[in-house]
RNA sequence: GGAGGGAUUCCCGAGUUGGCCAAAGGGGGCAGACUGUAAAUCUGCUGGCACUGCCUUCGAAGGUUCGAAUCCUUCUCCCUCCA
């Protein structure tokens, strides 16, 4: 164990947002290593920014020599979280979960060593997919008062809009998935993010009710921006773990382009330097501060997708926005067989094929507003016809705005 | 089960004496200017296409009409009140 307590090092870089017995909890993490579990839903192929904040706290508490279990929701996706959700999610089919619940494990492991006692990874449809509906309300269920459940907070906004029995339920599954854990694995502890207080400290009832057990809960501050938006969303969606969905250029670029104010607590929370040098960045003032966006950018895209992937992006990025030579491989690429363009090829296509816009309308309207560069020279006419002699070593680069690059590369066929 | 109210373009939300509605306004988004690949601000754009025109859209399907988001019928879903 190192000699700082991890609950001081949690707490030093901004996770935490409440506990239930501070001061105890704080003791033992101190004293001896325990176990503690986060839950994950499987509700879509990949993990994103917010369950990566997730992912730094379970690497922090492991380094500190605590063991934990990552919990994946299997069975409870089936019913799905209504906390903090203003509708119903739609549901989601059993085949599906099983789908998402393998690539998450698959992402857990680039974080988390999995080795024997180091940590544990389970999946909650083993013990509720098969439970037994009147032996649960029974034993479980005779220990939740409704009277209280409806004055939580995470149902709050549903009971304005609606709720079914269905999600009602949800809490009672989470209660006792700490149980089964508390039972199984000796798990002590259970964190999440803020939107799950609810369910954490319900579960935290339930041992104590069942198992006359001190157990706990602690939720981390959700990732949010300055203004207290949601981060890790663009308006094309989340911001992914999965290279194949959010590529590492684009990962990169996500960090390098977030707000000034939000640039320190960011280097705490998503990375692993030093808080001298967090404070030291995170201090830094107008033009300078960029330097601490490379830096979290490059050390955030390193923790994602490997040290090699985080340089290409940088480079990639410093190749795009500075003058190095701009032949990196790195940037978005679509590659674009040369026959296509023999006859000519209507700019109005060609961005189309490259996803940089979604209609010819909206491609006229980029190239009159003047939002369109090919080889950074402005393009003025949206009726432009590309031909191979635009290619440069079968390369042409379209710039859309001040900051999306993308690469066409005419291949054979 | 009974009585009412509602479903509008990415979101919220106008519009229902039938034509002037591709549909106000706001948000979001995209682009331009300014900059530091920032924020704030200002400006323009924001259904599709062969773009002074045509096509598809106002929960779904039919109907009335020269013409319907607006009227009628049936259906689906949601909400509120009653039990």
């Amino acid at each position: 164990m190192t000699q700082k307590n991890v609950y001081d090092i949690l707490e030093e870089r901004g996770y935490i947002e409440q506990c239930t017995h501070e001061n105890e909890l704080k003791d033992l993490l101190g004293k001896e290593p325990i176990t503690f579990y986060i839950g994950f839903d499987p509700t879509a192929d990949s993990l994103h920014v917010g369950h990566f904040i997730q992912v730094m706290v379970m690497m922090h508490m492991q380094k500190a020599g605590h063991r934990p279990i990552a919990l994946i929701g299997g069975g409870t996706a089936l019913v799905g979280d209504p906390s903090g959700k203003s509708d119903m999610r739609k549901m989601l089919t059993k085949e599906q979960i099983e789908q998402n619940a393998a690539s998450f494990k698959k992402q857990f492991s680039r974080f988390i060593d999995f080795g024997p006692g180091k940590a544990i990874m389970v999946n909650n449809a083993d013990w509720l997919a098969g439970l037994n509906y009147v032996e649960f309300l029974r034993d479980i269920g005779k220990h939740f008062s409704v009277n209280r459940m409806l004055t939580a907070e995470c149902f709050k906004s549903r009971l304005e809009r609606g709720l079914c029995f269905l999600e009602f339920n949800y809490m009672l599954m989470q209660s006792y998935d700490f149980l089964v854990l508390y039972q199984k694995h000796n798990c002590r502890l259970q964190m999440g993010g803020n939107d799950q207080w609810s369910n954490i400290i319900s579960g935290v009832d339930l041992t104590r009710r069942v198992e006359n057990a001190s157990t706990y809960g602690l939720t981390f501050k959700l990732l949010t921006t300055s203004d207290g938006r949601k981060m890790g969303k663009t308006e094309s969606g989340a911001i992914w773990l999965d290279a194949q969905k959010t590529s590492p250029y684009d990962f990169y670029q996500y960090w390098r382009n977030v707000d000034d104010q939000d640039v320190k607590n960011c280097l705490a929370l998503l990375t692993f330097l030093p808080m001298e040098e967090v404070n030291r960045l995170g201090a830094l003032k107008d033009e300078k501060i960029n330097l601490a966006k490379e830096t979290l950018a490059y050390e955030v895209t390193k923790l994602v997708h490997g040290e090699e992937e985080a340089q290409k992006a940088q480079q990639a990025a410093k190749a795009l926005f500075g003058s190095l030579d701009k032949n990196s491989e790195d940037i978005p690429t679509t590659e674009i067989p040369l026959s296509k363009f023999s006859e000519g090829l209507e700019i109005l296509s060609l961005l189309i094929m490259t996803g940089l816009t979604s209609s010819k309308g909206e491609g006229r309207r980029l190239i009159q507003q003047g939002g369109l560069y090919l080889e950074n020279q402005r393009v003025e006419d949206f009726s432009q016809i590309i031909t191979p002699q635009d290619f440069t070593d079968d390369k042409l680069l379209l710039r859309k705005g001040k900051k999306v690059y993308h690469m066409v590369k005419a291949i054979n066929g």
